[in-house]
DNA sequence: CGAATTTTTTAACAAAATTTTAATTCTTGC
DNA sequence: GCAAGAATTAAAATTTTGTTAAAAAATTCG
């Protein structure tokens, strides 16, 4: 139960505090100096928090927030040097749950700390945050959003409710009537080829636009989604 | 809930009055006389207050008091000789909370440490406040306000309701059946576009006011917010 | 209490985007 | 090489959304 929460800051007496204070109640900590290595260390380790000081060595706190902010959910509280108001704003722009002034009380960061993560677990509980991978693609049911080596891929619900039915029976080879029936809602087997259009509209924006193939024909059966 | 002081001072009769005089109130002490050594106990141990002489060996109060305030804002106060007067104003400017010259009554010491105290206590309860922060915009939900760019959004009670509803599920794409149950509190699917012209109106204090994207649209789904 | 103000809801229309149709071109397997 | 199935494309039809204004409801204030 005891989060684990990455500490990013340069400054060793600073580092040490923030260390200090949140051992003390009970947190588990890590640490790092350097704003590429805890870039590296945020996507591959599992933290429940990161707090991230916004001046680095190498790469600076903003970026590797909107880059950590592309891929991951990991809670992010940004911690700047007082008055230093525009990487206050910048730094919220790019996707922080929180943020916080040097100096601070340790009451402060405690609490602050506990309001984002009861946050971050309440949508989670309510969401069920969950994702379909194929590939290099991701789908989010509950954003309605799609991204194909991080980038954001924009479609239509029509679009989106194909990709869906496809990607929630990976593998598997559906009929356009399966498809009619569940994506359009005919319960009748219609004389129609929208289901060819929207795979063609598909594979423009997903396997042309990114050079990968994701859905396969299977002549006179019809459409599938593999990796 | 006895506050725990911190006397740093080198001249070993005057810290022994302060203990006493303290300690007789109620108040828990600690000592130290050398300078750079009560800097790291600053940072590593938890005060409630800071009683710092100026003139320390090995680091002056001054610069203690600087180092500190950039990291930590537990309350100073600063302890001068008579007419100093220098030292006094570089003391404020360096971020202490209060000071006192040499010679001072005892009852003269308690109201100062009182006052600091209270001060410090209102400011930590406005500051543990939860927010919820996306791009420049901050919601405070005790407040039932709502800022952008540090200037404060004038709602209505719907408009703040739908807000705070979209700022609690950051991301996610809410239906309007979703909005209307929760905002509105409708159970039946209302045939009415309220939560169209409630996003329009949104739309025009936020993102028109202040040039930036907030609310987007998921066409035949429903609306988010997003960084 | 009642007038004035503010907020909320309804309704209508224009604009924009999506979906469908349908005609044409391209592929595949025999 | 040919025929059936599949892919593509553009235009037409439909749906959805944004915005406004006015009506209705709620609230404030003297």
């Amino acid at each position: 139960m005891a989060e684990k929460i990455f500490i990013v800051e340069d400054e060793r007496p600073i580092a040490r505090l923030l260390q200090l204070t949140l051992e003390r109640e009970g947190f588990k900590t890590a640490n790092e100096t350097n704003g590429r290595r805890a870039y590296e260390r945020i996507l591959q380790e599992k933290y429940d928090l990161v707090l991230l000081d916004v001046m680095l060595p190498e790469m600076d706190g903003m970026e590797i927030c909107k880059r950590v902010r592309e891929v991951s959910d990991v809670p992010i509280i940004m911690v700047t040097a007082r008055d230093e108001v525009r990487d206050k704003v910048e730094g919220l722009d790019l996707g922080a749950d929180d943020y916080m002034t040097k100096p601070f009380a340790p009451e402060e960061l405690l609490a602050r700390i506990r309001g984002v993560l009861r946050r971050h677990n309440e949508r989670l509980r309510n969401a069920e945050e969950s994702r379909y991978v194929v590939k290099n693609m991701i789908l989010y049911p509950e954003r309605y959003e799609v991204t194909v080596k991080g980038e954001k891929v924009e479609l239509t619900h029509k679009e989106y409710a194909l990709l869906k039915y496809l990607v929630e029976n990976k593998r598997n080879v559906l009929s356009r009537d399966q498809i009619l029936q569940t994506v359009w809602g005919y319960d009748y087997i219609g004389d129609t080829n929208v289901v060819d259009v929207y795979i063609s509209y598909l594979r423009s924006k997903i396997d042309d636009k990114f050079g990968e193939k994701y859905i396969y024909t299977t002549r006179g059966v019809g459409y599938a989604i593999r990796d």
